[in-house]
DNA sequence: AATGAATGAGGTTTCATTCAT
DNA sequence: AATGAATGAAACCTCATTCAT
C-alpha cells in the first residue's frame, strides 16, 4: 500500500514520508479516529519510528497542520504576480487556493476541519495561517478601492468584514468543491470572485445594502 | 452539574434529557472524544440506560444531528414571512440562522463541525439539511430575480452557484461569529447580507465580474 | 490460581480482592515491574475493573502501601498491654512486628523495599507510619527509663537515637528473617531484644562508649 | 552533561565510563526504571556500545554490583588496622563503611535497594558481600570475646546472631544517614557502636536480657 | 423504568535490543 | 572503535458495550 519500503532512509526523508502518511491518515479520519497504527504502517515504518522522530501523536498532528499551512501559504504567494491589478490579484489567487486545496485534499481537511475541531494547541496553529491570509486579502481589497478611486473611501472596519467573509466563503467552497463531483478549481474561483468582486465595487460606489428599519 | 437526579422520568422525557447531553458533550469535544460515560453522567442516567433508550453512540450521534437540523431548519422557517419581498426574507432568514447558531453554539459545532469530519452515516444526514436549506435560499433567489425583471434571467447554473457561495458563507461566518466575542448575530448577518446582496443585483443586472483571458 | 473466579461481588469485596493481589504481587515483583494485567489476573478481574475501581498503578500502590502500614501499625499496638512494664511491652510489641512480617512478607516488602525505591507519593506515606512506630518506640524507652529512674536522666536526644537504630534494625532483620529460612520471629526478636536492652542499660547507667580521641 | 565526549577511547576506559553511568542512573531510577537510553547518554556513547560492551541491560547491572559490592569491601578493609583491639577495629570499620556509603550513595542504593528488590540473579550476587562483611564482623566479635576472657565462652550461634543484628542495623542507618540531611558518618557510626558495643558486652558478660516466660 | 458489575478490543507510549555501516 | 536507523514486545490506560437484577 503506502510508500515502497525501502530501508535505512536518511531521518529528513523518513520523516517526510512518516507526515504525508499522517496527513493522509488524519485527514480522512479525523484527529481521534487516526490511530499512530495506521500512520506508521501507511508511513511503511514501525511505530517507534514514528515515536522517535515525531514524539507524540500531539506533535505530529502539529507538525502536520504547520508544514501543511506553509505550503499552502506559499502556493498562493506564488500564485500571484504583484504587478497586476488588484483584481488580477485577487482572481489569481483563489485559483491557486482552490487548486491547491483540491490537489491536496487531505491536507485541506486537516487544516479546515480537524485542527479546528480539537482544542486549542491545534486552533491556534491553523489561526495563525488564517490570519496571514486574511490580511494578505486585506491588503488586496484595500489596494483595489485605491486603484478605483473608491470615493468616499472605504472604511477599515468594511474591509476587513469583506475580506472575512471573503476567507470564510472561500475555505466553505474549497470543502464543497472536494466534496462535490464535478466541480472544478476554476470554477469554485469564478463562482466566489463574481460574488466578491460585486460586493466590492457596490461598496466602493457607496451603493450599500441597508437593513429594512428594524 | 446535569438535569437534576429525578427517578422515573417518561421515556420521551429521558430521550430529550439524554440527546441534551449529548448534544453538549459531541459539540464541545467531538464525536470520538467525547465517551459514552460523560455523556450518561450529564444527563443523570446511568450507561446502560441510553442503550437502551438510543442503541449505540452512532445512532445517538445521528439522532443528535437529525433533531439539531430539523429545529435550526424551523427555526429560519419560522423567522421567514412568506408575504415579505425576497430581499426582506432573505436578511429574516439570515438573522434567524445567526441567532439560532448563536443560541446554540454546540449544537451549530455537531451540525457544521463533527458531523462533517466523522465519515459517512454523518455526513449524508447533514447533507440533507444543508440541502434543503440550499434549495429553500434558490427559491428566494429565483424570486428575487423575477421581481426585478431581471433580463435576461438569470441562468439557473448561476443561481445555484451563488446559492452555494451564500449558504458556504453563512456556515463559515456562523462559526466565526461564535468564536469571535463581540460579534453578534445581527453583525454577522447585516455583512452577509451586504455582501451577498451586491452580488445578487450585479449579477440580476448584467453586469457579472469576468475572469481576464484564461 | 487466583481467588475462585466468582462473578458479580459487591463492589468493596473486588476491591480488597485487587488489593490482595497487588500486594502479593507489588511485593514479588516490585513497583515498575509488576504489571497490572498479572495484578488483574490474580485478582480473577479483568483489567478496566481494577481501573475503574482503584484509578491508576499509582493510587493502586498507594492505597496497598497505606492499607498495609495500617494493618501493621494495628499488628503491634494489639500485641501490646500498655499494663505491663516497659521491657515487657517492648518485647511484646517486637513479638507482634516480627509475626507479623513474617505471616505477611510480600506487604513487608511493599512497605520496606518497594515503597522506598520509587520516589515521592510513596516514600512519604511510609515515612508516616515509620514515624508513628518510631514515636510508639520512644515512649516505650522513656518510660523504661523513669521505670529505672536512670540517673542522670537519659538525654532525649539519646533517646531518639536508640529508638531510630532500633527500629532501623528490627527493619533489617524483619528483611533478613524472611529471607533466611528458619529464623523464627521470636527468635529474631529475642536477638534484637538483646541487642537493644543492653545498650537502654547502658545508656541508663551512664556507661555510654566513647570513641577513642578522633 | 555526562562525561566530556572525547572519541576513541581505549576499552577499559569506556567501559568505567558506563558503568559509572549505569550506577547513577540505577541508584536513582531503580533497576526497571533505569532505561539503557538514559545511561548511554549519560555515559556519553552510543547505545550500541554499550551493548557490545556489557552485553545487555541484565549484565550491566551485576556488573555494577559486583564492581561496586567489591570497592565497599576493600574501604571497609582498607579502613580497620588489625593490629589494633577488637573494639577500635569495629569502630575503624563503621566509620569506613558509613564514609563508604554517604560519599557513593547511588551505589548504596544499587547494592543496597535495587539489587535486592530484582530477584534472582541480583540477590544472590550481593548476598556475596554480605556474607563477606558478616563474616569479618563476626571474626571481630569473636576477637573481642577472647580478649576479655569472656566467661563462659559466648556461644557461636549468639555470635552470628549478634552480627547479623550489626550489620543489619548498620546497613538500614546507612540509608537513613544518606536521606536524613545532617546526619554525618561519624554520627552514624558512633550510634550504632553504642548500641552495638554495650551488647556486646553485656553478653560477654553473662548479663544477656531474658524474656519472660513465653 | 433503571442500574451496579463487568469486559473485549484497541489506543498511545516506552524499552531492550539488533542491523548495517 | 563507534553509530544512525530500525523494531518486536509489552506496558498503562480508555471506551463502547453487555449482563443480571
Amino acid at each position: 500500500m503506502g510508500a515502497v519500503k525501502s530501508k535505512r532512509m536518511p531521518r529528513a526523508v523518513r520523516e517526510q514520508q512518516m507526515m504525508d502518511a499522517a496527513v493522509r491518515t488524519f485527514g480522512q479520519r479525523g484527529y481521534r479516529a487516526a490511530s499512530m497504527d495506521e500512520i506508521a504502517e501507511l508511513a511503511g515504518v514501525s511505530k517507534p519510528l514514528v515515536y522517535l522522530y515525531l514524539n507524540s501523536k500531539e506533535d505530529l498532528f502539529s507538525a502536520c497542520i504547520r508544514r501543511e499551512a506553509q505550503s499552502l501559504l506559499e502556493a498562493v504567494r506564488a500564485g500571484v504576480d504583484p504587478e497586476l491589478p488588484a483584481d488580477a490579484q485577487l482572481w489569481a489567487g483563489l485559483r491557486a487556493f482552490f487548486v491547491h486545496t483540491a490537489e491536496n485534499p487531505d491536507a485541506w481537511s486537516v487544516l479546515h476541519r480537524q485542527a479546528r475541531s480539537h482544542g486549542e494547541p491545534f486552533v491556534s496553529e491553523v489561526g495563525c495561517m488564517r490570519d496571514e491570509i486574511v490580511a494578505f486579502v486585506t491588503g488586496l481589497i484595500g489596494a483595489a478601492a485605491r486603484e478605483a478611486h473608491s470615493d468616499p473611501a472605504l472604511a477599515d472596519r468594511d474591509v476587513a468584514g469583506l475580506a472575512q467573509a471573503l476567507v470564510g466563503a472561500a475555505e466553505s467552497l474549497a470543502g464543497w468543491a472536494n466534496d462535490t463531483p464535478d466541480v472544478s478549481a476554476r470554477e469554485a474561483a469564478a463562482t466566489l470572485m463574481n460574488f466578491a468582486w460585486a460586493g466590492l465595487e457596490n461598496l466602493m460606489h457607496a451603493r450599500p445594502w441597508t437593513p429594512p428599519a428594524a
